[in-house]
DNA sequence: CGGATTATTGACCAAACGGTCAGGATCAGG
DNA sequence: CCTGATCCTGACCGTTTGGTCAATAATCCG
């Protein structure tokens, strides 16, 4: 993704950068990618609107950046699952660390829900390439456990939706959550014991 | 809602509003309350810009009227579960319900998305209130099912919440869905069977 | 028909926004 | 300490956008 070819980053560079993309995350995150302004962002940075621009072409070039740059991160946790574990025991793994991606880091959720709502501007070759080719492997690791009888048969492509949806709904709807449950309640712990229970019934073979 | 004080709608109010506020459910969806323009609404419902402002006052006016408007549509389907009725059958009907609306209605889905994720500015009163007790009822009831052993014990409110958020998912998230199934997919059909199994499963006592 | 109400629009305005630029400040390396 | 490269900013520009208004057209109703 980064251009070897390109000279390597100054001290400064390096440290400006990142506060704006931090700052970008903010933005982004709260108010999509329209909504949120440059200024928005260079004040979030603490930097000024000019020298945003000094350090990246434009609105759209952070907004693609920040998103390429999380996406690994993001989709991390899928790649972490060992086709030599337990079967159970790695899809239950697996939802717990996305659950707590959605409580450890919502802005990044937001950031992504925003963007695919959107139609996915920035993001449309990954989806039909690299992340379709990460979904692969691992729904042929899910369906050679099941053809082992080691998990209960279910479609694993929409089990891999319903993983996405329910933890990023804590996330990025995390409003309404609040709203719906009232003071008194942790979400994310009340969740994943919810989540652990769910999947537990549904794939013990 | 509506105020009963205000004089009438004429034939000509009643269909210009109508049409402003289809073209208006089309760019909300689409772009979000900032993204989308009122000479974009204005385009969609084929009228001028200022007379799109002689029916509303604002752009805000518009979008809260839609979502006010909307809102009870969509909360409807959960009103529908029976008290009466079969646990898991109600349940089931309702999950159905709620997956045909983001199927048939993905445009309401998207508006309702925006708003949630930009921190719901024209809903929180609704959130806590109006929302909050529909929910409290429904919650009533299930947890009257489950202590009569005629349904599995989880906790209701988040069960709900996976309900909204795998059927919402499908049509919020439709692009990297049909992404990452590839073509030759109906994943609206195959979301139904995925969602009958999993529930079945998981609330059978 | 005729007058009053309602509907519609082109022209316009102020603010917000994305982005540019010339020039000055700062810093790294010799 | 000098010099060139990097870094930073105030002022500015063109465009987009939400919204206004005066004037015109259509409609309604007695």
């Amino acid at each position: 993704m980064t251009d070897p070819s390109a000279p390597p980053l100054t001290r400064i560079q390096q440290k400006n950068r990142d506060l704006i993309l931090q700052g970008a995350l903010d933005a982004f995150s709260a108010n999509g990618l329209r909504g949120a302004t440059i200024d928005q962002i260079a004040r979030a940075a603490g930097l000024s609107k000019p020298n945003v621009l000094y350090y990246f072409d434009s609105k759209d070039d952070i907004h693609k950046t920040l998103l390429t740059t999380l996406l690994d991160m993001w989709l991390a946790p899928m790649q972490r699952i060992n086709p030599q574990g337990d079967p159970l025991t790695e899809v239950l793994r697996y939802v717990q660390a996305k659950l707590r991606m959605s409580r450890d880091y919502p802005r990044e959720s937001r950031l992504f829900a925003y963007e695919i709502l959107q139609g996915a501007p920035h993001l449309t070759a990954i989806l039909g390439g690299g992340l379709r080719d990460i979904v692969d492997r691992t729904v042929e690791v899910l369906e050679r456990w099941m053809s082992e009888g080691r998990l209960a048969r279910v479609e694993p492509r929409h089990l891999i939706f319903s993983i996405w949806s329910m933890t990023q709904h804590y996330a990025d709807f995390e409003i309404q959550v609040r709203a719906v449950l009232g003071p008194g309640h942790d979400p994310f712990a009340e969740a994943g014991a919810f989540l652990e229970d769910l999947y537990r019934k549904l794939l013990t073979p």
